[in-house]
DNA sequence: ATAAGTCGATTCATATGATAATTGTGATTG
DNA sequence: CAATCACAATTATCATATGAATCGACTTAT
């Protein structure tokens, strides 16, 4: 890794980490996120393993793993092949992380908060239904650690995802539950832009009422004051970038 | 079934179907899915292949691929457990299968719609915004196969289907469009008690004005409209079962 | 000349046996 | 009793061989 200067990877062995099979995984998934195989033709699975220096055992585990997450086909004759971004699954974290890694547009998180400004309000609305103590008080702890971060006191992101994780959990929807790992991925690898368009120190308070009412087992003022939220955000992000597409 | 009374499944060979390692990953995906292994602690990867007839290669690969998707976890001298469910991805269609095929639950049923009445009204809204001649184009397409559907001449099911992917696919976000899978999965695999809830002719009346609004670019006339197709399926699933949980 | 069929090369799919790496468990020792 | 060490179990990795599927070129028959 010194005075190399290849293009191909062709390192011979393993700067993949402790395990080759994971490592690989998250250099190809990287790659084809990238767009790196978008012209050429994805590489036999010899020809991976060579590159890579390992066995076409590590690859083709890490190949298959790829092929579960959606970003890859493999036929005889044919070859493994790169599929249409359409069919990758988005809702896998590592997909994400390589998507919101490689270079982080602003479309990208316009549609990631398109999606929240769906989920999270019904998700609040649910949790206003079903949320049980317990519940209640991650809520609670999430808010006060927004308080503390208002002072300094606390991470102001790892506070906001505490919080917005706890109504997700609360609702006790497995979809939702789900998606508890789509937001933070998200919001924790977007450090960057989220830090320019959040900040502002209303937030509490409308992540105030958001609370009260979930408390209070008012699913409709848990709806919109949520949406109110993010509505928010995607507003400043929209304003950033007036034209899509 | 028949006259084999082993617990075990022990088939020495291939009712796996063509390709091996997806044929056991379907295997063992639905069994983890219908609950075999939670009391029971996971085979070994020895043992699997044994059990299942294959060499360590294919079964290696098919573990891969389930821990892909969150199924599985394996470790040296640990073994290879079972995630618990909340790790699950459940936006992975063969997941998603697996789950409706065991035994459909009202449960399950209920949390896929409560996903539904947060994503499709505002997919709807999104496709006012967005969507093109050619997503019209298609929407129109599948209201009219619902009204062919009306009069026997087409596959209810499939036209409703075609409708709301339709709809999901015109909003041009990734993570909405990724949803198409999921919506016709979820669709089509449990249609015996979607066919029980669905059948009333208002429906089609009702999918009309989500249509009209997209096509007069009225986003919030567009959310209204599909919230109420979506609330009143959740409402009569609701009424099935009163008490959750 | 066209159509069908044959053959071969390429690539993934599968099998097998051996070795390494990791880590829980229990024995050992101070 | 605690810390350490040795062992064993299990996954991780490697190397090699064989099978199966498919595309393309070539051959052959009509």
């Amino acid at each position: 890794m010194t005075g190399s200067s290849h293009l191909i990877i062709d390192e011979p062995a393993a700067q993949l980490g402790r395990n080759l099979t994971y490592g690989l995984l998250d250099n190809i998934g990287r790659a084809i996120v990238t767009g790196q195989f978008e012209k050429a033709v994805f590489p036999t699975e010899a020809e991976l393993a060579k590159q890579h220096g390992v066995s076409r055992s590590v690859t083709r585990e890490a190949v298959k793993m790829l092929t579960a997450k959606g970003l890859l086909s493999a036929r005889p004759r044919q070859g493994t092949t790169v599929q249409p971004t359409s069919s990758w699954n988005l809702f896998d974290t590592d997909v994400l992380r390589w998507m919101l890694e490689r270079k982080l547009s602003i479309d990208l998180l316009r549609q990631f908060n398109e999606l929240r400004v769906a989920v999270e309000p019904e998700g609040a609305a649910l949790a206003a239904t079903v949320a049980g103590e317990d519940d209640l008080a991650r809520i609670d702890a999430g808010l006060e650690r927004m308080q503390a971060a208002e002072h300094g006191l606390d991470d102001p992101l790892e506070a906001d995802i505490a919080f917005h994780v706890a109504i997700l959990r609360a609702s006790k929807n497995p979809f939702y539950i789900q998606l508890r790992d789509v937001v933070s991925t998200a919001l924790r690898t977007s450090i960057r832009f989220t830090n320019r368009i959040k900040g502002r120190s209303a937030d509490v308070a409308e992540h105030a009422k958001v609370r009260d009412a979930i408390a209070a087992r008012d699913p409709d003022a848990a709806r919109i004051a949520m949406r109110r939220i993010i509505g928010d955000v995607l507003g400043l992000i929209e304003d950033r970038q007036p034209a899509g597409e």
